[in-house]
DNA sequence: AATCTTGCCGTAGAAAAACTAAGGCTAAGA
DNA sequence: TCTTAGCCTTAGTTTTTCTACGGCAAGATT
């Protein structure tokens, strides 16, 4: 017997937490990535969950995780739970006089497509503070505390999403290389490549009939932005996302290398979160983007 | 624009989960007390909390914190989410090969009724572990990970609950004592009193019909059982709980001092999850208790 | 076959969070 | 007026959590 009574203690939440969005996921990276951890922090906390119920929940492999039997029967509850969590902590974030309209989007559509609206939406709500957060990976609207999100991905059914544009893709470059491309057609000109669409050139030169030499070949950019840089600099030509670079064009910094525009099967999505925890101004603000 | 891209973060876990206990009992020490921290822990969580949000959630009372509007309009949310989460963390602790049966208890019952009849059970169930935790509050079953409880209450409806006995007290002392008792009466007898019972003898007396020069007076204990240990090495008189003393009643080192047992108002009550969250073993358990 | 790449693990040390302890304040009630 | 109950704050300690980095194994690539 004890002498001082400890109440037998539940899993840690921040396990559990980590287990919701491994388990998710079916991965530990794309879990630490949500949770803005590094893998190997998800690591201990689903070891120490497992240590705390006795039994395996995920089984390791080279490639990556799997659920185990148990961990598959637990999914539904945790997930069922967060999400109730995540409408709590949302109701609690309303609660504050002014909070942050939060946006999520990739780095290329917040570098290059954004700021262009964001601007007119700003003049609208001047007493609002928007702020945006770049990320790969569209976030889970009913987890994360986004009020709107904006990525390239097809439609899907049952979600509050507007589409925005179509996605299509078509050669771009500096004037300066106009001529030479006249000249030498692609082979004198370098292939610039952003590494979230390194297929770019290759589903445009066969969607389009054009054949290149190496489609894989020529600098390549961490960030779409970067690569655009490069282009109008005169570095090469890049696979313009229209919705991205037609300012570009309209402006004469970046010139079409073909008339063949070839739609990429996705398209610019915009989304919310289910009407019961948006804010008063989402869809109003959505409106205006759309 | 921050150059490493850090997701908005939402409010801290375990500050939520203190908001939730402290905004069901409408306290931060019932709240530490369920959380087996200290209220000052309480304390910290909620500001951090209240600073995440940027509004008040209690306000502050010399006696007693009370909920503001927005601190209440959330409570809801967060008890529904935190309950889904109890769900979730018994269903992963029953996942477990063989996970302990739990058992609360008030530490009286833990030393004096408990010990005989899970001798029984253990009998029964040799290869469960069952632990006994002893604490002054019933704990929320839905929320700890008790598989029972027994405590002194009323009956209350729509609980999975068992009425044991009724609860009734009669004084009782050291055969040694008796001679003195016949002759002065309670006035020759020094009064023993148990703290978290402390009105059982000002109750007897006016229900009784027997006057007693001071219902307060006399040695008190911290615990029960320490008062009955001393009643029957002779220190004085107790009132006694017949369901705690009825054995050592029998056995003849405690005598009863008057005929006269007066009900409390209260029972012992027998207290098992709702049946979603039962164990297997958790109906046979009870049954064998009853 | 050799080499990359991906995604996991483990460990050590560092950083952050959570907790306790102790002293203080205020309002209610004796 | 004194006591009690209940909260607060602060400082310091303990515990938890995270990162960094080396390793390993299975597919994929050359």
């Amino acid at each position: 017997m004890s002498v001082t009574p400890r109440r037998p203690k539940g899993p840690p939440l921040n396990a559990m937490r980590a287990f919701d969005a491994a388990a998710r996921h079916e991965s530990f990276v794309a879990a630490a990535e949500e949770l803005n951890v590094t893998p190997g922090a998800i690591s201990q906390h689903i070891k120490a969950l497992e240590a705390w119920a006795g039994t395996p929940l995920f089984q390791r492999n080279a490639q990556g995780v799997q659920l185990t039997q148990s961990g598959r029967a637990l999914v539904g509850d945790f997930v069922a739970a967060f999400d109730g969590l995540a409408v709590a902590a949302r109701a609690l974030r309303n609660l504050s006089p002014n909070p942050d309209f939060q946006i999520a989007t990739l780095p290329s559509i917040a570098q290059l497509w954004l700021p262009k609206h964001l601007a007119r939406i700003r003049a609208a709500f001047p007493e609002i503070n928007f702020s945006v957060t770049a990320m790969e990976t569209p976030p889970s609207l009913s987890r994360e505390l986004f009020d709107l999100a904006i990525f390239f991905g097809p439609l899907e059914e049952g979600s509050e999403q507007i589409c925005l544009r179509k996605d299509e893709i078509t050669p771009v470059c500096a004037p300066v290389l106009r001529e030479r491309f006249e000249k030498d057609g692609f082979d004198g000109i370098a292939l610039l490549h952003d590494q979230t669409w390194a297929n770019d050139w290759t589903l445009w030169s066969e969607a389009a009939g054009v054949a290149l030499a190496d489609t894989q070949a020529g600098p390549k950019f961490s960030l779409y932005s970067l690569a655009v840089e490069e282009a109008k600099a005169g570095a090469g030509a890049i696979m313009g996302h229209t919705c991205l670079v037609e300012d570009f064009v309209a402006s004469g910094s970046l010139v079409r290398l073909s008339d063949v525009d070839v739609s990429t099967g996705k398209a610019l999505i915009l989304e919310i979160p289910e009407k019961a925890q948006q804010r008063t101004e989402t869809k109003h603000v959505a409106e205006m983007l759309g």
